[in-house]
DNA sequence: AGTGTAGTGATACAAAATATCAAAAAGATT
DNA sequence: AATCTTTTTGATATTTTGTATCACTACACT
């Protein structure tokens, strides 16, 4: 079963309606390997003679997002970006160079942030954590080219 | 010192000119104790009869943050917010009841990425990584209430 | 005090996001 | 399949946030 049939799945069960401008955005999403903005998503359905409006895209990304089928991180420009997520708990690599983002998992953080809350008194719920540097592909084109 | 005199002396030594909006943002910004936005600020210097052009906040705040002066935080409602910071690795703590922040250091973060990096051949250059919660205060507060 | 230049601020402009609300369409019900 | 209830949509207006311009100001240095 493929993210979009899980998504499509998890709002029916959460109440939610599986209208055709959701459709469209999620096998719209599926298209980008790089972290897309809503202005972006709106520019690229425009162009792609998919007709959505403004107001639907921010909500559904919305929605998405708070349902963590969707995660925000930090392009290499400075702003956000959504990428495709599973829900649960993430992180990310983001290539500098060429915007692809990589997910792990392995959260060792954990026990690093429990001492550190212990010594003040701080309740830890969640953090959030992502790396950036050059992928394995970035690095490979840069020594050819040199 | 303080933070202020700090800044203000780097400022000097980077061959920027202490001008009086920057002396007035200073000054202001110390009496934050939660993140703040620019627009935030903007229309806080505006109550406080502090007349200072909006483009000027806007360059005096990202020139704060190019030395890192200043840090960004994801605040509770969402966006992102400044806090006053040291330059040098760091990271906060948020407390998503009250908006405090608190620094910290002690990045073994650095040594998890690293087996990380090797695994996927990705190279790491830095990474952001920031903690949300209950802080102490706000813990106590609640427990009183209940 | 005079001078070169970084910095300022009013304004206009551009971009990004939200509010509104009548109309459309999902999905349940019969 | 026709109806009904309610969510969802989308056109538009509006707000919010951030940037560009450029004449003018006032630092800092001599």
């Amino acid at each position: 079963m493929g993210w979009t049939e899980r998504v499509v799945a998890h709002l029916a069960d959460e109440g939610h309606r599986l209208t055709g401008p959701r459709r469209a955005i999620l096998d719209y999403i599926l298209r980008y390997s790089v972290p897309f903005t809503s202005e972006e998503l709106i520019a690229d359905l425009q162009k792609a003679g998919v007709h959505v409006g403004r107001a639907t895209v921010y909500r559904t990304l919305e929605l998405l997002h708070n349902y963590q089928w969707l995660s925000l991180v930090h392009r290499p420009e400075g702003e956000h970006g959504y990428v495709v997520a599973e829900p649960g708990h993430q992180h990310h690599l983001v290539c500098r160079r060429c915007g692809m983002v990589t997910a792990f998992q392995g959260c060792e953080i954990e026990s690093l942030l429990g001492g550190l809350a212990e010594r003040l008194n701080f309740r830890i719920e969640g953090h959030w954590l992502e790396a950036f540097g050059v992928c394995r592909g970035c690095q490979r084109a840069n020594n050819e080219r040199v």
